[in-house]
DNA sequence: GATGAATGAGAGTTCATTCAT
DNA sequence: GATGAATGAACTCTCATTCAT
């Protein structure tokens, strides 16, 4: 065989496999695992049942291989890029959480779906073993927020007392739940700013505050408040 | 029949009712939906296959019947309790966390693991229409987390630049993915002070934190509570 | 339910199981355990799948079910009967063989062919262990050879030096490989009278021929030893 | 192509074949046939899928294969060395049994589990039909008994009343049978010793114990025979 | 000659659901 | 009202075999 016709055979072999995790993505995130038999996946994909499991042994490695391709191939490489390019704090919260709802949502929210629907399968097949593939993948994303924690409280942005484990749940529990929520409601449309939204308070939370307000700022801001709202009583008594 | 009879039967059926919806919870909840076998559901509750049917019609609405009572025999009685006792925001937003967190946590965490599973499910069901009663169990609850930032917006204890969309992520959103990573790490241990851990850079990012620092502030308070009474007297001038 | 309603749908059941082993015991002899689908059983017992598995679980608790029928069904009983009612040991031999045989034969071969069938099954199955059930049901039935044999030898009608392993492979083993040839080639016909010819040169070596020793004999016998004697010096010089 | 090239070629064309055919021995013994996947076999030659079918052509050529090697390069060779070499009936007989017994329990019984499991094979795949392969393999090597006895009659050292059929299934059954059980307890420990427990009664039932119907004769026979076996001693003496 | 990717028919088994009793 | 026997469609997965390379 010759050194064209090896290469020629590899890139064959990608492309199916290639082919059948976008056709199975593509049906676990719609319709869910246990909904998806491997004959619609192999017909989706277009090629024979056999195949399938030629290629994966079992649809719950299929399952993991649908996962390790989003973990390994968009997840994590953006994070790191994200880290090694943006040096604020804040920029690289931002950055980071831009990057996981919008990866999360790409092809029309697949894998945000998938992720969901992943944990109930993890549930019946392996109990909640710290063993999992699928722990591992996730254990290995997170700690690109703890770097980004970590460094953030040595540079003084973050407050010193925060721990990582809570801020993980924050920051990652936060971003999801609104994703579904957003999506649910609005789809992909508006969901950078809606991040925005979200990651105000939560910054407002976590940020080292000390750094930078005056009393008679503070002051200021909060007298205009006030007189903001009473302006807004007034206007409502007149109206009666 | 006489009245007496009659009260005894009604009472075997509610029992005999509970008596599988105690079982397909425990069995959801531990083994997932799909392993979960109707034959193994009426086994556990000690009935007969069709028994089960006669009940809940299908293994679908069965599942519907456990969230059913779960949201409105559990969570929501408890937090219309909260909103009418405790008065003050952050002690409104500690008692609802607590209480959430708690709820799902008990049972061994059955009822979290069990809301994972059935978003798996209603995916594979329902696909993710408006109408799917889940989606109603869920609206209605979560209407007491937006009273109550409603009513904590107003008498200033919240930003007023808070919109309730993003809040109920913030909130949900860090308390269950929280709870799930708590739970899997300590189960339900010390499950108390971590939602306070969470709550606490939460309500730094949510309260209005211009309120008390210097006498200024405290002046600027009593100012607001002023504000606030004018407010309510012109809701009331309002609603009249 | 009345007693007779009861009744009547026991025997529903067992009719049930007895059609579903007819049609499996046909089928497993005919063309083989692993050649014979559980599709094919059903379809032949006139019952849907899942009714197959209703009642024996799987394929091979079916076919324990059937040998299980055999053993204790017809191979035990009559050998039962067989030491209640003949006392005498050739008689008894004799009967043991002609039951032994022309159970296995009864229905056109199928029981000898489905016990070869089983070895094949047993080997990929359950490896050889001990506990297997089929090992269970055959110790139970050769227990009856076992007695005949004892009694025998109790009797005088035996040769006393006889060991009763040896005695097993010898009758059983040259009674299932005849019955396979002779059936080869003749099927039924003929089966008794051929086990009269297996039995004879069997017996032959197996009954008491002292009975009856004259001095001459005696004298024979000390030869021998002699003649034994001086073989083994002979050996002993070649060996060295 | 040089004469040497190819006579390397072929060599390693059978060392192909070789390798297949003990690798296919092993794991059909071990597990059965079916539970034997090609791939497996494949996998313990170290060659590809394909080449197995290079070789045998199907599977059930393969079996075939195994069983021809086994016969022709074994079983037939040794017996007729045997009726070449011995010439007395019963160390005929014995030495038969020997080799019969020892080449069935080589390798760890794999031959004999093999044809065990071969037969329920068989069953499957060629109905009973006389044509079988292994019906000719087996008729050719049972030839050999068949000869010991002709001759055995002829010389007066059998009974002239017996006929070669139920001959075979004694010799055979027995032997099969005994070897069967006597592995299951005790693996091949002992084994010799145990044809020579089962053959001694199988003898007495098959000599001509007519010779010797009166005492002098039987003094003859006897003293004849230990005349012959000191005449061999002494030739062995004479050898060395 | 050797490979191993691809096939697709068919296997055993499960399961929610029905309905006669 | 309660039962559980009966169903049959659908499932995942295996496997001997083929054939382009």
């Amino acid at each position: 065989m010759t050194e064209n016709a090896r290469r020629r055979s590899r890139e064959r072999l990608e492309e199916r496999e290639r082919g059948i995790l976008d056709a199975a993505t593509k049906l676990f995130a719609t319709a869910g695992f246990h909904a998806t038999s491997t004959r619609k996946i192999a017909a989706a994909a277009g090629v024979s049942e056999g195949t399938v499991f030629h290629y994966f042994g079992s649809k719950n490695e299929l399952m993991l291989g649908i996962l390790d391709r989003f973990y390994n191939g968009v997840l994590n490489p953006k994070a790191a890029e994200v880290l090694d390019t943006v040096m604020d704090t804040r920029g690289r919260l931002h950055a980071m959480a831009v990057h996981h709802v919008s990866s999360l949502a790409a092809d029309n929210a697949l894998m945000m779906r998938l992720l969901q629907v992943y944990v109930g399968v993890e549930l019946e097949l392996l109990g909640q073993s710290a063993n999992s593939p699928f722990r591992a993948l996730n254990r290995n994303y997170v700690g690109h927020l703890d770097r980004a924690v970590r460094e953030g409280i040595e540079r003084g942005d973050l407050r010193n007392t925060l721990e990582v484990r809570p801020l993980r749940d924050l920051f990652f529990g936060t971003l999801e739940y609104g994703l579904r929520t957003h999506m649910y409601h609005h789809g992909t449309e508006g969901l950078d700013a809606y991040v925005d939204t979200l990651l105000d308070p939560m910054w407002e939370g976590l940020r080292d505050s000390h750094k930078g307000d005056t009393d008679a700022e503070l002051l200021t801001e909060r007298l205009e408040e006030v007189c903001l709202r009473l302006e807004r009583s007034a206007e409502k008594l007149d109206r009666d």
